[in-house]
DNA sequence: ACGAGCTGTTGTATAACTACAACAGAGTAT
DNA sequence: ATACTCTGTTGTAGTTATACAACAGCTCGT
């Protein structure tokens, strides 16, 4: 299968909460150099390791992962805030 | 890192909308005893797989993969009616 | 200036995922 | 009975993901 490259707010999330890559690293179950590859996009997580990240940070796969590059977060929530109110 | 098991609906859906594994294969772009393997639970899909087998069957990740033994669908929709009528 | 921690990078090795070919069994239709 | 499709399984091979060690650059605090 010619992989996708996907896109994810790993750095983001693990920065908004002040962890570093040892933290999360450990906290996944995971080499800490393997949150460096997945953070700079050099390969994909398995499943089995996204579904974990999911769970630590307690969002979904999706708003985690994407496709499609992603939106930083200021962006998307000034946006939201500007039409709702 | 010890691969989690993961439980999947891929055959469930597959076989509610009356397509085969080749059928699906295809559209998702493996190979077909690729899809078997997945069904059987006998490896996880890549995320990237993942992300095609949800697009494909415009259901969440979280709604066809997960770490649990998943209930079966009828189950859990005759649940729900009966809770919320 | 120095040490400590975080990050980026390179290299090698193993495990997991995917492709592909081949065959057997069950079911269905002709 | 035969042909056909679908599924389960086995085996080999290639690619991707993960582990681990090592080192350089950066920042921050002392």
């Amino acid at each position: 299968m010619e992989t996708r490259r996907l896109y994810n707010r790993i750095a983001v999330l693990r920065s908004e909460r002040g962890i570093s890559r040892k933290d999360l690293a450990a906290a996944i179950g995971v080499n800490y150099q393997t949150v460096g590859y997945l953070e700079r996009g050099e390969y994909n997580p398995s499943l089995d390791l996204a579904f974990k990240i999911s769970e630590y940070f307690g969002l979904s796969v999706e708003f985690i992962f994407s496709t499609k590059p992603l939106k930083p977060l200021s962006e998307e929530l000034h946006a939201r805030r500007r039409e709702e109110g």
